[in-house]
DNA sequence: GTAAATGCAAACCGTTTGCTGTACA
DNA sequence: TGTACAGCAAACGGTTTGCATTTAC
């Protein structure tokens, strides 16, 4: 069984249909390593299918969220970026102000936090957003110091 | 000095000049212990001044957290909320999903893990979002288990 | 065949902006 | 009295929705 039917049939499972678009749009996703908002999405769809709209990209979006297939970040303030959810472990992002290079990085510790407050405060996590902003290495001018400044 | 002479001085010294309207909308947010979104904000603000403007409310949330009188979060998905920044120490925020009820942590880990990423990759970190959503302790089903579930 | 999903355009909603009038210092 | 700020209403931009049509199965 291809990659294409076990997908058919996990969301026929659950009620879904494995739509052209559907597909489409996962493949954009698997097939960068950038973090692609709705337009550039949209613009790519376009490429390989011309009448597809946005409405459907977003659509489309929320629904592979829904089905734990892509992961949505606000790596601005305005609005929202997606990866391809195949990651085995959860990743943060901190963006620059001023190029925008994302770099992603690893830590135990935020998990570790939410399992301690529901530990402690009986709260029962379903969402973690971490992100940090600033100036990444070629930004940041020369004197800078770590850590917040504001 | 009284404490508004003395932010009439900060103020004055750096350009700015305290208005009837930036008094008011500092002087809610201090009264509140709450999460005070633009509109909570604006609704407050109007019982005591019936002629000011959404645009008022805005602009003024903006110039605080400039000035560094507020704080801003994005408790929920999709609109802001402010907090005075009085407090000390910096802390994070924990959603109900739910019921809305927030429940404010400490987390010296998460300033240094900044710092981490400041000395190892070199990034300036100069704005630092961390939130967790959920079930508060009221709202979770009785069989809900700790961590992310999703 | 029929329910689910798409495409289009219009609506939505939090937020910002241009402009004119007001008031702080 | 000059300039920063407020108020109003219109614009903005990302996102969502209603509805007729298409498509997956």
């Amino acid at each position: 069984m291809g990659p294409k039917q076990k997908l058919s049939a996990t969301l026929h499972n659950r009620g879904y249909r494995l739509t052209r678009q559907r597909q489409l749009i996962l493949e954009i996703l698997q097939n960068s390593r950038d973090h692609l908002d709705a337009e550039m999405v949209y613009a790519e769809a376009k490429k390989r299918d011309s009448r597809i709209g946005i409405a459907t990209v977003y659509r489309t979006l929320a629904f592979l969220k829904k089905i734990g297939l892509a992961e949505e970040n606000r790596l601005g303030e305005d609005h929202s970026h997606y990866e391809a959810a195949d990651r085995a472990k959860p990743h943060y992002h901190f963006a620059c102000l001023k190029c925008g290079r994302i770099v992603e990085f690893e830590s135990p510790q935020v998990m570790r936090l939410a399992r301690s407050l529901c530990d402690k405060e009986g709260l029962q996590v379903t969402e973690v957003s971490l992100g940090f902003r600033g100036y990444c290495k070629k930004c940041r001018p020369a004197d800078a110091e770590c850590g917040k400044t504001t």
